[in-house]
Parts: C-alpha cells; structure tokens; sequence
RNA sequence: GGGCGAAUAGCUCAGUUGGUUAGAGCACCUGCCUUACACGCAGGGGGUCGGGGGUUCGAGUCCCUCUUCGCCCACCA
C-alpha cells in the first residue's frame, strides 16, 4: 500500500487549501523574507539590494481585487529577484488613512446618534485608535493567503510613532526652507467631511446644471441694467462686483458704475479685469471672492470685500466673520441648505423678473474623492507646500531616465502634469492624524517645532496654542520609502542598505496623489530618487468594463476566489491577463470562466509531477551535468535546447532589474516587466512543450532500467525542475510544494530562494532532429484527425520521399510511435518528385 | 477647452525598427476515458486588421481624414 507521503505517488488531486498555509508559515520561519542589512553591498555586504516598498493600504481595508492585482504583480518581481540572487525585500504596511478612516468611525458614531464633537477631540482620537487597533491590519493577514512574499519584521504605519516623526521632521525641514507658508484663500471644502481637500481630492465631474442668466440694474438708471451668467445663483448674496473685459466695448460707458444687485439689495461696482471671457455668456461675470478662486483672485486686485456667505456645512449665513453688516442676507435664506438656497433665490429672481433665462449645460462639478459630496470652494486659512522648487529634479529625473514610468504613455502624463504644477494643501481640519506641528505666539506667528515645545520654551516664545489642524494623510504616505527605512534617521541600517528602492508599482489613480510626491520628497530630504521604475498597472473590472466597487456589487472577494480556485490561480490569472498597462477584465457572475485556467494549469503541474515521481520515485538519478551529452536522445536535446529558449525568453520578457550606471538607456527604457509574455512563455515551456511533447516522447524509454532510462529520468528531473523555478514567482505555492518533493532535494531548501535559471547551451542539431521527428508525428497525427483514423498502436504508416529521416526514425522509433500513436515504415523514395 | 491613447478571430489581448499563408488564451466544432492529467489528449473552423484616401515593389505596421470609445489635465462663470 501507498501513502500520501510516499515519494512516488501524489493524491489525484492538489488541494491548496491544505498546503498554502502550511507553505507560507514554513517560509517565514525559515527566513525566506526577510533581509539584512549587513548583506547589502551598500553597507558591509555583498548583495546587491532589491527593494519594493507597498502601496499601503487603509489601515481600516479589506483585501479586494485591486490589491488582488497591485500585490500579485509586486510578488512576483519581488520573487523573481530573490531567485536571481538579489537581497530583496518587500516592506509591507498600512496608512492610517486620515479622512477614510475618521469617516468610518464618524459613522459607527451617527449610528449611535453621536457625533464627533460630542466625543471631544482627544475621546474621539482614543476611539479611532482603539478601532484601529482592534480591526486594523486585516489586510496585512490578507496579503499572507495571496503568498505575498512580505517582510513581515519590518511592517509600518503611518501613524506609528516612528513614521510620525518623519513627517514632523518633514514638515519642520520645509518649514525652515521655507518651502511652506500660511495661505488666506479660496480652497476645496468638503461641507460633510468639514476639512479642506487638496486639488487631487476633489475630483472633477461633468454634470448637468442650469446657467442662469441674471440682470443687475443699473442703480442711476433702474431702465438699464447688465446681464450676468452663472451656475450658483445663490453665491450672488455674496458678490461684491461685477466684472467685464477692459476692451469690451458693450461695456466700456459702464465701467465704473454701480448697479443694484437683486434679492439683496445692495449696490455694488462694475469693474474691468483682463480675466473676463468676452466670448463666454454674456461678458459679464458676477464677482463673489469668498465663493470663487478665481473670483478671489479678482478680489484680491480690486481690493474688494470677500462676505462669506456658505458655512462650513454648506448652510446659508448672514453677518457673522463679514465685514459689515451689509452682507446680511434674506431671513428667508438663513440656514438653507446651498442646493435649497439655489431654488429659492432663483424663485424670488424669477418674481422680481430679473431672471432672463435659464440653460441647460453640463459642467464641471468637483467631488470630495472620500464621500461624493460636491466641494464647496471655501475662504480659509491653510498650510500650503510650494510644489515648484520640488518638482524641479522630479521632473529632471524622469527626463532624463533616471526613473522610468511604465508603460510609457503615462511618462507624458507625468512630465504634463509636474509642469503645471500648484501648491499643495497640506492641512486638514480633522482629528485623524498627524497634528500640524506649529505654535502660534502672542502676535500670532507661527511657530514651528521638531519636538513638542519646553515650558520654557513656551514662556520665551510666548505661545499661545497649537495650530488645531491635521496633515493631509499624503503629507505622510510620500515619505513611505524613506520613512519605512528608518529616515530621518540618517545612520539607519536599513536606510543605508535598502535606500533608493527599485520598483514602485501602483495604479494610476494614485501617480499625482502619491507616487510624483514621493519623488519629491526623496529628492527633497535624501537628494535621490525613491525608486527607478514606476509600473503602473492597469485596472480591474468587470465584464462591462465597469470598475469594480463595492456600490456597483460587482466584486470578487479574492478571498472566495483562494479558496474556491487556490492562491496560485488566482494569481495565474491577474497575472497573464495583464498587457502592460492594460486592463484586468473579470466576470463577477462567473468565476470559473476567469479563474479556471489558472487553477487547471496548476493542475498539470501537479500532473507532471505524479508522472514524474511515479517514473523517478525515489531513485535520484544521476546530475544532468555529469551526463556526456552525446547519449542524449534527439529528444533530450530538443528538451533542453526549448529550455533555453524558454530562460531567454521569460529573461528577455522582464528585462532589467536595475539601470545600469544610473539611468534607463532609451533602448531599454519601456521595455521589461512585461509578465503576460513572462508567463505565456514559461507556460508554454511546462505545457505545450514539456508536458505535450517530451513527457510522451520519453515515456518508452523510463520503462527500462538501462543508462537510457537515467539519461531519460535526469533530463526529466532537470527540466520540471528548471519549469518550476521559471514559474515559481507567478504560482509560488504549487511549485514549492512540488519542487520539495522532488528527488535529491536538501532538506531545509526552499525554492523561493533556488537559483534562477540560466541557458545551459547545448547541441542544435539533435534537438532540430526532434523537431522533424515533431513534423512527421504532426503530420501523421492531422491525417488521422481529418480521416477520423481510431488510435491504434498497430496502424501503419507508410512514409515517402523522406529518406533522411529513415536513419533518425529507426533508432528513435519508440517516440515517434509513442507520439504518432502509429507504427512507422518507409517506402522507397520517388525519384524527383514534387 | 488642452493633451494622450485605443479600435486586429465571438471575448480578452500580442503583433519590436513596414517584408513570405496575421498569433495566443478562452469560447466553438470533430474524434478520443491512450497505464500523469476529461481541471485532460489529438485534430479543426473562424479575422475585408474601425471607414475612406495616400506613400511604397510591398502596410495591421508610415502619412492624412472621418467615426467610435477610453484616459489625464483644466479658473469659460
């Protein structure tokens, strides 16, 4: 009787439920993945280094898709070069996620009728963390059932008392270059989240609205009047001018006149800006600074009155922070909602007849990125980083090669996007996060601290209170590379051997939020480039190319995918689906049509091994290289000869690690990292040539005992082998459970850390001889398809004409009737025929 | 409004610098439970390479134009 442990035999089917885990732990126990610094070659070491920091997710995240894709493709660069020998790591970790997560718990909150502000601050801060800590990180045990090869002693947070050190040290050393300043302006609001929003994070999106076209009387002479066009009648209670072009000569006798604004009856100026459209609506543009940024940037060279009339909530107000009291507003408006207030004063313009027509028109609406909620442009008071003096070697470094953006259309998008680049708005006006370290004095200038200020300090400076604002959850996350490895510890183990990384890969969403500011921030506090490949993968998505989201419903839970089709399969299917840059189209209504391929190649593996350790067992035949190559069979050479290919190609397929001398030759530039031809290539090497054609080509020979047999059995051993190592990144879990059980294996060997392999060479013209051998079987096998010929041993071919081949045919007759299911002879040649 | 990209087999995509009968996977059709595998084996059908025009001995590949999608950016209210 046979066991499941018994070298030869293998259970019908590979169950990756019960191996995975069991996998995985055995990984991190031995070490696999981790790294040590002393190994580096930039510190004591040897080794070059090859490090991939993690796009980190949430902290509050569940594993989906996206990461499904963004980690699989990270895992197998990351394999790959520490089977080529790299000393790789892979640093793992989550961000805090400032207005993501405070919105979750702002919502477990709501759902007990509470909301922040009755918590206070510092309660509502100890529950976000106690939440986090609780249900954080999820993510992190995720990554583990995907086989992310992850060093796990090395996991960060954003948030953690390290990481907040570095963006302290961050924010103090901009400070002091005077990188950042205080800006009084118009910004994003967001009216539900109640915090100000960078440019990123307020999305634009084209929607349909109304252009009111309004009258404003001319105050000498109520007969005239002049018309204005806008989509937010109700900022009107708010203006303080109306504005025209200089040369516009419709206009030119009014300039300076005053006229009548309706609803709120108060005279305001008409004024010339060069910023006016001539062109657009009817040249006239109503001025509202405090509601507008490019109204208060006409403010601000009118030197006008800027009345806020849009609390922070979105709410209509009157008189209060406004200059006068003249702003005051209808008592009929007081506490509407803005979208309320719309119609409202659009009903009461409609009354007073100054409402001379309504448009139809789709136009841009700006979106906070977290919740939806339309943005309110809001007068306010932020930190502000100057981007151009950052951007400058960003932008240098990507033009000259020094960092590569894959695939290369995004390059352009990138060097677009830094060349018109504005400041960054680094303040948030939440509780979830890292607090702006600044202290404000008697007279109001701020000050900034490294550490938190002595009592004494606070006497001599006469400081007066911290500055109440959070960052920008990305004022932490583009520090990632650098802060992760220790900085601003400049004498960190891990900075020195590990800093630059090499590859970043993420999606493009995230290229201006994240991945252009960690350049700057690496140039900026290290003086070089993060990392020098950006590979921006593409999508997933369902059938309907729609994106998948939790809304839509139209998910996978990669979860369900594991454990239904096995890591591996899921991982075979993101992986050779993914053209570069494109994207990862899946069918949520059926998984196996997406997922089967992978898990049926998986199998075949499994497959070849059983036959494999059926004909080897426990008999480890002799080392390939100890084996004269002149007593291979036609077939070992073949065998070996598409091995090669297969090495060169799958090389070929990722391309280089590493610039040489520091920057990407345009010649090598855009290509590499293209895992969809890595994959094909070494799946057709295991499947349509090993398993398809030498597997049923040596089978007569494994029957004997003879030299034959070993030769057949080490040639066998030494390309599964060899397939499996080529695979191993893609489908690490199936290959290391069979690479482990083979022959002659050490113990205590991993094949996630074997050797990557290299083409051996070897002879041409034996494995061409198998290719015509391959001909004639392809020949005999189509006849018998197209004539339904029934599979019999006995059949017999006749072949003609080729009398070249008869040599070859009659010492290898056994594959050839193996293959061809049919016996062989041969006719005498006709003379000169075609 | 500015910039970029894509349209190739029913579906998802490859097709390097223009060069012999345009490829792969899935799907489809026909045989086959051949002692590793039916999650498999063998064979097969299927494309006017979005439309039109041009350059060339030769174009899926270069140029022009039209159509349709997609992406990024943007202060026309």
């Amino acid at each position: 009787m046979t066991s499941v442990q018994d070298r030869t035999t293998l259970p019908d089917r590979f169950d990756p439920g019960a191996t995975e885990r069991a996998l995985y732990a055995a990984w991190e126990s031995a070490g696999v993945l981790t790294a040590d610094p002393a190994e580096s070659s930039r510190a004591r070491g040897t080794r070059s280094p090859f490090v991939v920091v993690i796009p980190p997710p949430n902290v509050t995240a569940v594993l989906h898709m996206g990461h499904g894709l963004n980690d699989t493709v990270q895992d197998v660069i990351v394999r790959w070069r520490r089977m080529a020998g790299d000393l790789t790591l892979w640093v793992p970790g989550t961000d805090h996620a400032g207005i993501a997560t405070q919105n979750v718990v702002e919502k477990q909150l709501a759902a007990e009728g509470k909301t922040r502000f009755d918590l206070g601050r510092d309660a509502f801060v100890d529950r976000t963390k106690k939440f986090v800590e609780e249900t954080g990180g999820v993510i992190l045990q995720q990554l583990r059932a995907l086989g992310c090869s992850c060093d796990w002693t090395r996991t960060a947070y954003t948030f953690s008392p390290e990481l907040s050190r570095a963006v302290r040290e961050a924010f103090v050393t901009l400070f002091e270059r005077g990188l950042i300043y205080r800006g009084h302006r118009v910004i994003h609001w967001c009216p539900r989240c109640l915090t100000s929003l960078s440019d990123e994070e307020a999305e634009f999106n084209d929607e349909n609205g109304n252009l009111y076209h309004i009258t404003y009387p001319l105050v000498d002479d109520p007969s005239r009047s002049i018309t204005i066009a806008t989509t937010r009648p109700e900022t009107m209670l708010a203006d303080v001018a109306v504005a025209v072009h200089p040369d516009d000569d419709r206009y030119k006798d009014l300039v300076g006149k005053m006229v009548m604004l309706p609803v709120a009856n108060r005279p305001i100026p008409i004024i010339a800006d060069e910023y006016v459209d001539r062109e657009f609506g009817t040249g006239a543009l109503k001025i509202t600074p405090a509601h507008d940024a490019n109204d208060f940037e006409v403010g601000l060279r009118h030197k006008l009155d800027m009345p806020i009339v849009i609390d922070a909530e979105g709410k209509m107000i009157s008189g209060d922070s406004l200059p006068t009291t003249q702003y005051s507003i209808p008592k009929t408006l007081l506490g509407l909602d803005r979208f309320e207030a719309r119609k409202q004063v659009v009903i009461q313009l409609k009354g007073l007849g100054r409402l001379e027509k309504t448009e139809p028109r789709s136009h841009a609406v700006r979106r906070c990125y977290r919740c939806n909620t339309v943005v309110e442009p809001r007068l306010s008071d932020q930190w502000f980083v100057r981007m151009k003096p950052l951007a400058e070697p960003a932008l240098a470094a990507v033009r000259d090669g020094r960092i590569r953006v894959l695939p290369e259309r995004w390059e352009a998008v990138y060097i677009q996007w830094l060349e018109g680049i504005r400041d960054w708005n680094i303040s948030r006006q939440l509780w979830w996060g890292h607090r702006v370290p600044v202290w404000y004095d008697g007279a109001g200038k701020p000050h900034a601290f490294r550490e938190d200020p002595s009592p004494e300090t606070i006497k001599k400076l006469d400081l007066k209170y911290q500055d109440e604002d959070v960052f920008d959850t990305w004022f932490s996350s583009w520090l990632w590379p650098l802060s992760t490895l220790g900085w601003p510890d400049k004498n960190a183990a891990d900075l020195k051997a590990f800093y630059p990384t090499d590859v970043l890969v993420t999606a493009p969403e995230i290229l201006f939020f994240w991945v252009a500011r960690m350049i700057f921030a690496g140039y900026q506090f290290a003086g070089e480039a993060p990392f020098h490949t950006v590979y921006l993968h593409g999508t997933v998505r369902d059938t309907q190319h729609r994106k998948m989201s939790k809304s839509l419903g139209n998910g996978i839970d990669p979860l369900d995918v594991i454990k239904l089709y096995g890591a591996d399969a899921l991982r075979w299917t993101v992986v050779s689906g993914l053209g570069m840059g494109t994207d990862v189209i899946l069918d949520p209504q059926d998984l196996e049509k997406s997922f089967a391929p992978g898990r049926n190649f998986v199998t075949k593996l499994w497959n070849i091994a059983r036959f494999l350790l059926q004909n080897i067992g426990d008999r480890t035949p002799p080392a390939l290289d100890t084996i004269d190559a002149k007593s291979f069979a036609s077939a070992d050479a073949w065998i070996l000869s598409r091995l090669d290919a297969a090495i060169a190609e799958c090389d070929a397929a990722l391309g280089g690690a590493r610039p040489p001398n520091g920057a990407w030759p345009l010649d090598e530039r855009f290509r590499g990292l293209r895992l969809d031809e890595y994959a094909e290539s070494a799946r057709r090497f295991a499947w349509n040539e090993l398993a398809d054609w030498y597997v049923e080509a040596v089978k007569p020979r494994l029957q004997s005992a003879s030299a034959d047999g070993d030769v057949a059995r080490a040639v066998l051993l030494h390309v599964f082998d060899q397939a499996l190592r080529l695979l191993h990144p893609i489908v690490p879990f199936i290959t290391e459970a069979l690479w482990q059980r083979l022959p002659g294996r050490p113990a205590g060997a991993f094949i996630a850390t074997a050797a990557w392999p290299r083409p051996r060479g070897g002879s041409v013209e034996r494995a061409r001889e198998f290719d015509r051998l391959r001909e004639v079987v392809a020949g005999i096998r189509q006849i018998r398809g197209e004539y339904n010929v029934p599979p019999a041993n006995m059949l017999n071919a006749t072949i003609v004409g080729a009398p070249d081949l008869e040599p070859v045919i009659a010492r290898e007759r056994a594959f050839v009737t193996q293959l061809a299911r049919t016996d062989i002879t041969f006719a005498a040649a006709a003379p000169a025929g075609p």
